[in-house]
DNA sequence: CGCCTCATTGATCGTTGTCAAGCCGGGTGG
DNA sequence: CCACCCGGCTTGACAACGATCAATGAGGCG
């Protein structure tokens, strides 16, 4: 279950490959600075504990510090449908922007680090300072970017190729650092969970994984990854 | 072709349907207010017609007022995606915000007018407008909510349902003023372009609509298209 | 009138979903 | 320490749906 940590911004920021692109590693006022209150709390969740859930009032950001957080809609006929991964540096809940309510449920898929910010006060405190103003756009405009190519890999690749484009998106939002060489990683969420996202079965996946094997392009053991030929992976999978 | 009008912003908005929720209707600066520069040009473009492509630098948004835009990609197997359409009162760039180029090509798929904008001079203003800050934020927010809801239905929904919720979505968007017995109008693209939007061919949107035809859920007669029974149409496709 | 594009319809093939069974690994308790 | 159990993952057989290929039909426009 969720554990609360004292309010701040966490210590171990100044390691963290994403400071760049992250809300934390921007100006940012804190307990000490002119804007009390933006950020509240540092909090832990494990595999399957939620954020918010949809049609709850919206109120506050998360930051993804560490582990991975799924947004998903269950739909009338009862399916559940994920329609992103929050990794390390990303930021849940923007689509409720300009809304009361949440419309997705938020749900952590691996033991996650978060903060959780005030989007009244932060957008207030966007008035002031424009580098912060700024950033927010920046990060926006990079999400609608995502949303917008995934959808076109969603629908321009065939189902092999969406998986692998999958897993190569993984790598280089989990690793935005690493060198060419290190590409394989920790999983940090179920196969369940990855084939919703793709809008395919289990089954379906698992299939996919062992013809990609087979090609030497994504090796997959328990819950680890590998990308035995990158370059290849990125020129069939590219735009 | 393209051709140019004067600068200005159109007289017609004061009969718009959409003004409530459109660029045009906030507290603008214009030609005489104290931000001259912000609205560019109106324009009209022919179906076909090429609003911006794919890496071109971005300077303008594109307030469409008339007709419908597509946004569109063309994958490295030359696949042709379509990953929106923008209807009257709906901004096409947004996507670019905080990168220096488009990333994919828009395209008018009707005969459209469509008022042109300067990115950077809106979003200074915005920094003195409080009202016109919250209302981008606003509705950076409902395309943020929109394209994550499509990608739900895009998944959960069997084919014909997702077709239904199209039109449906299409006549909302399009009529949002409009009485619940008006349940017809007029298609601004082309039946491919339907199809490249929700993924399937031609053909099985040809199918699948001579299906929803005969269960009396919606009726395509050329380029006009009718909901008879909208209730249980929103029924069958409601989250 | 005839061309040209787009839309429809039909027949066939391939991929994915579905259902069912077996497998593997982690965790529990003896 | 080992046996068991359980959930998630994998694999197989079959059915269903959409893609493909091909042919026909319907408007729009010169």
């Amino acid at each position: 279950m969720m554990t609360f940590q004292k309010p701040s911004i966490p210590a171990d920021c100044v390691r963290c490959s994403r400071r760049a692109d992250c809300l934390l590693g921007q100006h940012l006022p804190d307990e000490q600075g002119d804007c009390a209150g933006v950020v509240q709390r540092q909090l832990r969740y494990d595999a399957g504990d939620v954020l918010f859930r949809r049609a709850t009032t919206f109120r506050s950001l998360f930051v993804v510090c560490e582990g991975a957080v799924k947004t998903q809609r269950v739909t009338a006929a009862g399916d559940l449908v994920v329609t992103g991964f929050c990794l390390p540096g990303d930021i849940v809940g923007f689509e409720a922007l300009g809304s009361a309510e949440h419309d997705y449920d938020a749900v952590a898929t691996a033991a996650s680090r978060v903060v959780r910010f005030d989007v009244a006060r932060l957008l207030e405190t966007c008035s002031d300072k424009p580098t912060l103003y700024g950033w927010v756009i920046g990060r926006i405009g990079h999400l609608l970017r995502r949303k917008d190519v995934d959808q076109t890999w969603a629908k321009g690749l065939p189902t092999d190729e969406r998986i692998l484009r999958f897993f190569l998106d993984l790598h280089e939002r989990m690793r935005p650092d690493a060198a060419e060489r290190s590409i394989e990683g920790e999983l940090p969420m179920r196969k369940q969970d990855i084939a919703h996202y793709l809008n395919i079965t289990p089954e379906t996946l698992s299939r996919n994984l062992t013809v990609l094997r087979r090609k030497q392009l994504l090796l997959i053991k328990r819950s680890r990854y590998a990308l035995p030929n990158v370059e290849q992976a990125r020129l069939i999978t590219q735009l």
